[in-house]
DNA sequence: TCCAGAGACGTACACCGTACGTACACAACG
DNA sequence: CGTTGTGTACGTACGGTGTACGTCTCTGGA
């Protein structure tokens, strides 16, 4: 009956799924087993254990990042083409990128991004130091950003808080909030991202003139 | 005997020091309970829930954040404090700055530090809409960079990853990650964080003026 | 033919969050 | 004084979790 054997791949490919759909807090061995058709101990024939499976989930994400990197365009564009593709992945599994943020990994999926983004800088012409320094702003901004992208949804549909928070807040102690609550609530994701993305490359190409 | 009669304010120090000495992982109701002295369920008195508890930490933790603004300084020195500020607290609670950032807060402690930016954005001269895109940006960016300054140390101790990390890389593959794993390794949290912030804040600057 | 190894599985344990019922201490009121 | 809430602490119990361990079955080589 079972034409495909469970393998690693199987199990991993069935978390991200469950993830997606069900959220990252309704994960659970048993459950991936179910889905599976299999029972809950076969998946350590695979998998040492749960958080192994997690950091698998996030490498797997990490490594289905699409670079189409063309070295003879400009450096700037070049970022941000990678920060862009980064960004979609994150959109392309929202549910998972809380998971692949909250976990620091040491594989090599996750040094290939960081292996490209460090060839682009130097042959801008940024130093070693200079290059891993400005590296780990944009990781910083781009994590950051998507966060606040994903956070917003950890269920569904925010769209309520608009009102509850504008009749909340007091605008006396929060003037400038109860102000601009339509501005605050009402946000254009990739928008926003790339405002700040853009402002980033502008100061480092600033910084790479001086 | 209990001379302090168990309240939310004790059970949430009581939280708050338990992720801060075992992470956060090892927070259970529990744990508190015993930590206190107290029935497990006598926590429920306080406390609807467990969600609501680690609510009421990051409202807690994010609330003493000390902000001495003057309001005479330079709109870019009253910003580069706030952003300090954020990053003293997280550096003050750093297994507990996780669980701030995993969750987003619709208390008014969350609302105190936005207040207070968007004041400062505006006396700059920043128009509404753009106070608000130029806060979202510097919110990812510390935000960002409290995860990684916090996630590198899910327990303790990262000093032997430079060892396995140089000599695990392939330096054909991975040259850049080869030639620079040493600057990878090695960060000065402080410098770099101020380094990304005070780019972000020129990138401010130049944008005000245009 | 036999045997070793691998993979699927069931059982069991410790721990988790929390719903529910109970016991007691104290204030308000007759 | 007695009675009667009312709020808090508590114990028990249920369903769920990750996973250690032992067992069964199948398969490939000697």
């Amino acid at each position: 009956m079972p034409a495909e054997p469970l393998s690693r791949a199987r199990i991993v490919a069935t978390a991200i799924d469950l993830i997606e759909r069900e959220g990252a807090d309704a994960v659970s061995m048993r459950a991936i087993a179910a889905e599976l058709g299999v029972g809950v101990m076969s998946l350590y024939n695979h998998v040492p254990n749960k958080e192994a499976l997690l950091d698998a989930v996030a490498e797997t994400v990490l490594s289905q990042i699409e670079f189409t990197d063309d070295p003879d365009a400009e450096w700037t564009d070049r970022v941000r083409m990678q920060a862009l593709a980064f960004r979609q992945i994150a959109h392309h599994y929202p549910r998972c990128t809380m998971v692949v943020v909250s976990r620091q990994l040491r594989s090599t999926a996750g040094l290939l991004p960081v292996e490209r983004a460090l060839a682009t800088l130097r042959g801008a012409g940024f130093g070693g130091d200079e290059a891993v320094r400005a590296l780990r702003v944009f990781i910083a901004y781009i994590v950051g950003s998507l966060l606040r992208e994903v956070g917003v949804t950890p269920t569904f549909a925010p769209m309520h808080r608009s009102d509850v928070r504008v009749s909340e807040v007091d605008p006396l102690l929060f003037p400038q909030v109860g102000e601009l609550a339509p501005a605050l609530h009402e946000c254009d994701h990739e928008a926003e991202f790339a405002f700040g993305l853009e402002l980033l490359i502008q100061a480092m190409a600033l910084q790479l003139k001086r």
